[in-house]
RNA sequence: GGCGGGGUAGCUCAGUCAGGCAGAGCAAGCGGCUCAUAAUCGCUGUGUCGCCGGUUCAAAUCCGGCCCUCGCUACCA
């Protein structure tokens, strides 16, 4: 049986390169799931893209001096290399800066607006006088109306912690320029959130299997629902698609409702790609038969507000479901997630990342200088799944030694190298004994509970099982002492190696979804034919789909290789070379290099 | 203020949903092995499970209260 499952990924904000707090986040997590559910036997599309719109992207690229577009299109490709070389197997990873998006964002605007969930609203708002820009409120500072704190921010006193409105702070001043903002009536397109409190809880209520700090977060937002803007007095976004709007420079669609709705869109993307443009549907609506795809969002924890409230609200009310009814937009029913699957976060050295303040380490400058399954591994099995952890060099550097490098390296290449000196080739078992059996039972049984971890993203417990394994591999040789039988008794030997080749395999499948890489060397080590694991593609596409750029580059890949969650039998005879390390041990001296590298605290 | 996460061995953390002799990895010590990137295997644990109280034959786990800590608090992407 096979289902389609949407990977759907956050997307990164393209105001500058991403750090691994990111990827912890959204990146890894997703990859592993998505890697996963591809060899379980389920069709899946693995999309997102860079956000690319918004007040944040417009001041930085005001700062640098260069346009809004001219700083996407530079950070959307360190974006996409990065997330390239850490082997994200997206199926589409494009831009918010494309034409297809544009459509697809006006299309859910006027869905809603056609079903009564989107209404104009005046109201007042922080305007940069210089530029007629919206100013929002965390750009705002003054003095705290409420404790007299000077640096007070315009949505909250950091001080007091009282939640402010701009308009009441004393001596208000726009933290971009120094200006004094202008609190002017503008109107907005508004987002009618009330309108779906009973559809949301409803369907809130009946998740079965959401982690529950999620359910119960979104669940207490439900109280206090307020119409949300939609729209924002900015000229760097998606049009505003009506009359009297379409052409205004000073309105734009606000970026958090068309970032949401890139997951619709890069899927239609893909689809039109793939020479089929239906393709999407499978993955977005059920069956003919009633069978529905499943859904999968993977993002930071602050970003739950958005993918299990606001998210769900758009697709119910796109679909005609909220209270005031409706009927379904030109696309059809649209899915809610199936499950929402939110991470904690990671902190540096004991610190919040900050880029600002160079508590920083930037995916492309990590893996410059260590493999991406080094990165992969420590985001795996040390990653801020339930609750907030920490990266330190000195863990990165145990986990990569002690672990990675020592249980599983290691066991890869004693076996082989055993093999490769004394048989030259994977041996005919002999008949097998207790032990042989155990081990062998362990490890196809590792498929079933691997495997119930992996699809329930339950991915430290996933992990940590198959480690579990490579230490019974590991105990087994030196119980075996292969190296003993040698001249003792050869055919005992040849069942002890093929036995250890055996499992050795079978963990290679079993970490696929983690490290693609080195498991596509052992496989080769192994004398295995064809490509293992696939990695993505970083390909320029031709303009037609682009707004006002001639191409750009998307990461794209066809990771289905054939290759299946189970345990493979070994082709006795095939011949095996003398290994090469998968891993590289790092010097103790990294640490010290590396945290010479971050500010000092 | 409101909401949420966390507080378990020297360190990093599982275990808490479905109560049943307190766990893993690392670090430290001793021993074995020498196939392997000095890797690996075995043995060694006197822990007020944050504090106080309650329920129970039995509480790290359930209930009430408190302390510490981190985060979120939505016109921030």
């Amino acid at each position: 049986m096979s289902n389609h499952v949407l990977t759907a990924v956050a997307w990164p904000y393209a105001n500058g390169p991403r750090h691994i707090g990111h990827v912890a986040g959204f990146g890894v997590p997703s990859d592993v799931f998505s890697r996963y559910q591809r060899m379980a036997g389920n069709k899946v599309l693995m999309v997102s893209g860079t956000d690319e719109h918004g007040t944040p992207i417009q001041v930085q690229a005001d700062r640098e001096g260069v346009s809004a577009r001219e700083l996407a299109d530079r950070y959307s490709t360190v974006i996409a290399k990065d997330l390239q070389k850490l082997g994200l197997s997206y199926d589409l990873f494009t831009r918010t800066t494309t034409k297809n998006h544009y459509a697809v964002t006006q299309q859910l605007f006027l869905g809603l607006l056609d079903n009564g969930y989107v209404f104009p609203r005046t109201q007042l708002g922080a305007i940069s006088p210089s530029t007629g820009r919206t100013l929002p409120d965390r750009y705002i500072e003054g003095t705290c109306p409420i404790c007299a704190y000077p640096s007070a921010r315009g949505d909250q006193c950091e001080n007091c912690g009282n939640q402010l409105d701009p308009a009441d702070l004393i001596n208000p001043t726009s933290r971009i320029n120094g200006e004094t903002p202008k609190f002017v009536e503008t109107e907005q397109y508004f987002l009618d959130l009330p309108a779906f409190t009973n559809t949301l809880g409803d369907w809130l209520r009946s998740r079965q299997s959401w982690r529950p700090n999620v359910q119960k977060f979104a669940l207490n937002l439900l109280d206090d629902l307020k119409p949300r803007a939609i729209t924002r007095d900015l000229d760097w976004g998606v049009p505003v698609p009506l009359d009297g709007w379409r052409d205004r420079p000073d309105k734009k669609i606000y970026v958090w409702f068309d970032a949401v709705i890139g997951y619709l869109s890069a899927s239609i993307e893909w689809a039109a790609r793939t020479g089929d443009p239906d393709a999407w549907r499978p993955y977005w609506q059920p069956a003919p038969d009633g069978s529905a795809p499943e859904a999968y969002y993977f993002m930071g924890k602050d970003n739950i507000v958005f993918h299990a409230e606001i998210w769900p609200a758009m697709l119910f009310g796109y679909s005609g479901q909220g209270d005031r009814g409706g009927k379904p937009g030109e696309y059809g029913e649209l899915e809610r997630p199936h499950e929402v699957v939110s991470s904690e976060f990671l902190t540096m050295e004991g610190r919040k990342f900050s880029s600002s303040r160079n508590v920083v380490i930037y995916v492309g400058d990590m893996l410059s200088r260590y493999d991406a399954d080094a990165l992969r591994y420590y985001l795996a099995v040390a990653g801020p799944e339930n609750q907030d952890t920490d990266f330190t060099w000195s863990e990165f550097l145990r986990r990569n030694n002690d672990e990675l490098v020592a249980s599983w390296g290691n066991l890869v290449n004693r076996t082989l190298s055993m093999t490769a000196k004394n048989v030259g080739s994977i041996p005919a078992p002999g008949a097998l004994t207790d032990a042989d059996h155990a081990l062998l039972g362990a490890s196809r049984a590792a498929f079933g509970t691997v495997g119930e971890s992996l699809a329930r993203s339950r991915q430290k417990a996933a992990i940590t099982e198959v480690f579990g394994l490579l230490s019974q591999a590991n105990k087994y040789l030196s119980d075996m002492a292969p190296w003993k039988l040698r001249t003792e008794d050869p055919q005992r030997m040849a069942s002890v190696l093929h036995v250890a080749l055996q499992v050795v395999d079978d963990a290679k499948t079993l970490l696929t979804p983690f490290l693609p890489s080195s498991s596509s060397k052992v496989h080769a080590l192994l004398g295995g034919i064809g490509e293992w694991a696939a990695m993505p593609d970083l390909v320029e596409v031709d303009e037609q789909t682009a707004v006002g750029s001639p191409s750009y580059s998307v990461l794209t890949g066809d990771y289905d290789t054939g290759v299946r969650w189970q345990s493979t039998p070994l082709e006795v005879g095939r011949p095996i070379a003398p290994p090469t390390p998968i891993f590289t041990k790092l010097d103790p001296s990294i640490v010290d290099e590396e945290l010479a590298r971050l500010a000092p605290e």
